[in-house]
DNA sequence: TAGGCCATCTGGTCCT
DNA sequence: AGGACCAGATGGCCTA
């Protein structure tokens, strides 16, 4: 029963309101826009920490480090900074809501606890791989048999996976199937005739 | 109390 | 130019 999430947290800061100041200009931070100049920006243990991502492999995407000069006034990217932290935070509910969604999708033992985002994707891959099986499995009739793959309680070898995607693309063309429902039916009811 | 999980902020980079 | 995406940092809540 952990009944994390926003209502359980009623002290989670947010900028807006956290942001007492009117004095925009407060972001502590390093020398704001210009701090960027070098690249020593970083501080660990503060509440900022600026370029330098290219320095440790990640993120290395080309460019230049020099920061964006977006509207000079402080209060224009104050502004500015408000609208990123609205539109991150519809994104990541977004995000929680598709992992929402994702849990509802794969079934689990214990319905009590919320499963956390890596166990949902643990288990959805988990399970993606348990249908793969078993479609493999049904479609005997339509894929050689006995390849190593399927069966044998293991995951789908590459191969056969393969093979189910050859064969589910050539029952489209000859079928005009538009949809895996459609086929795992065709599938089922194969398996079930043989 | 430590550790896990999470929401949010933030700034860099990429894409349209 | 502006929005989306991403990852690091921070701090709060909860459980063992």
């Amino acid at each position: 029963m952990k009944s994390k999430g926003k209502a359980g947290k009623p002290s989670r800061r947010t900028w807006s309101d956290a942001e007492p100041e009117p004095e925009q200009d407060t972001e502590p931070e390093p020398a704001s826009s210009e701090q960027e100049g070098s690249e020593a920006s970083v501080r660990i243990g503060g509440s900022w920490r600026g370029s330098l991502r290219g320095g440790d492999g990640k993120r290395k995407r080309g460019g230049s480090r020099r920061r964006r000069q977006h509207g000079s006034g402080a209060k224009e990217r104050s502004v500015r900074r408000l609208e990123s932290n609205e539109r991150e935070r519809q994104r990541m509910h977004k995000l929680n809501n598709a992992f929402q969604a994702l849990r509802e999708a794969i079934p689990h033992v214990n319905t009590d606890k919320k499963l956390s985002k890596i166990e949902t994707l643990t288990l959805a891959k988990n399970y993606i791989k348990a249908l793969t099986t078993i479609v493999v499995d049904m479609s005997g009739g339509c894929l050689p048999a006995g390849d190593g793959g399927g069966g044998g309680g293991g995951v789908p070898s590459e191969a056969s996976t393969a093979k189910l995607l050859q064969c589910y693309q050539k029952h489209l063309e000859e079928e005009g199937e538009d949809d895996l429902t459609q086929y795992l039916t065709h599938a089922r009811s194969f398996s079930q005739r043989s």
